[in-house]
DNA sequence: CATTCTGTTATATTTATTATGTAACAGAAT
DNA sequence: ATTCTGTTACATAATAAATATAACAGAATG
């Protein structure tokens, strides 16, 4: 499993890009220190532009989970104000509680299906 | 506390409202059978246009949220797919799940989150 | 029965976002 | 020197979001 998106997703490319690799360096296939395919090398292995690709690894820079170096590379490195992220993670969570309670259904639940995916990401890392 | 939405949110318009009327709902502010104001008197009330009210009903009624009846009002109406609001949960969830790895956040803060908010739904009806 | 209110449909325009294309730059690595 | 890197610039196209104005059909109201 690597770097793929859905062309015919209505998520955004950029946006999938992004996602996948939190995914990935949540589930170990990404390390501090990797270094991403180059915005040109990425943009061939997923068929789309390279400022798509761009955008993607800027968002992540942006949010601290990727370091930028000109005339070097995107690296994996994670610096992120927690704080901010943690604001974000709640809010989500704030959403899904509210939809959750809607179709009745419990904390539990929800506290499975958070341990399925959290238990999920920590095994495997291949 | 009632319908508002931020007019300089990056969050769309429609999806605000949306998201909103789902947690009301969620919180007993919003109960099945109640009748939301017309589309063009909630575009008043949030300064908006009413297509774009309309935009936010027609997806809570798909999504199973609300029924619209032309010529009476868009009532609260639980009748969704759980199967498919259970799935789009759970997609979201993994996504938490993998931001949270990232930044060390372990199972049990994020049970933590959700049990704050989802109790405070329960206990909010104001 | 005329008026009002409802969601709905239609047409149109404007703005913002997403995605693409081509070109060039500066500097590190080889 | 050549190659590769992120970066910037300019440009275009397609899609999505938001607005505006107008009209329709039928229930509710007085």
């Amino acid at each position: 499993m690597k770097f793929e998106i859905d062309h015919n997703s209505e998520e955004s490319k950029y946006i999938q890009l992004h996602d996948r690799i939190i995914t990935m360096i949540a589930s170990g296939k990404l390390s501090e220190g990797d270094v991403l395919p180059s915005v040109r090398e990425m943009a061939e292995i997923l068929d789309i532009n390279f400022h798509t690709v761009n955008k993607a690894y800027a968002l992540l820079r942006d949010e601290g989970y990727v370091a930028m170096y000109p005339r070097i590379g995107t690296v994996i490195e994670l610096s992120f104000n927690k704080k901010s992220r943690r604001t974000e993670i709640d809010r989500n969570i704030k959403l899904i509680a509210a939809k959750a309670k809607c179709m009745d259904m419990d904390v539990d639940e929800l506290h499975r299906m958070i341990d399925s995916d959290y238990g999920r990401l920590v095994k495997k890392k291949n």
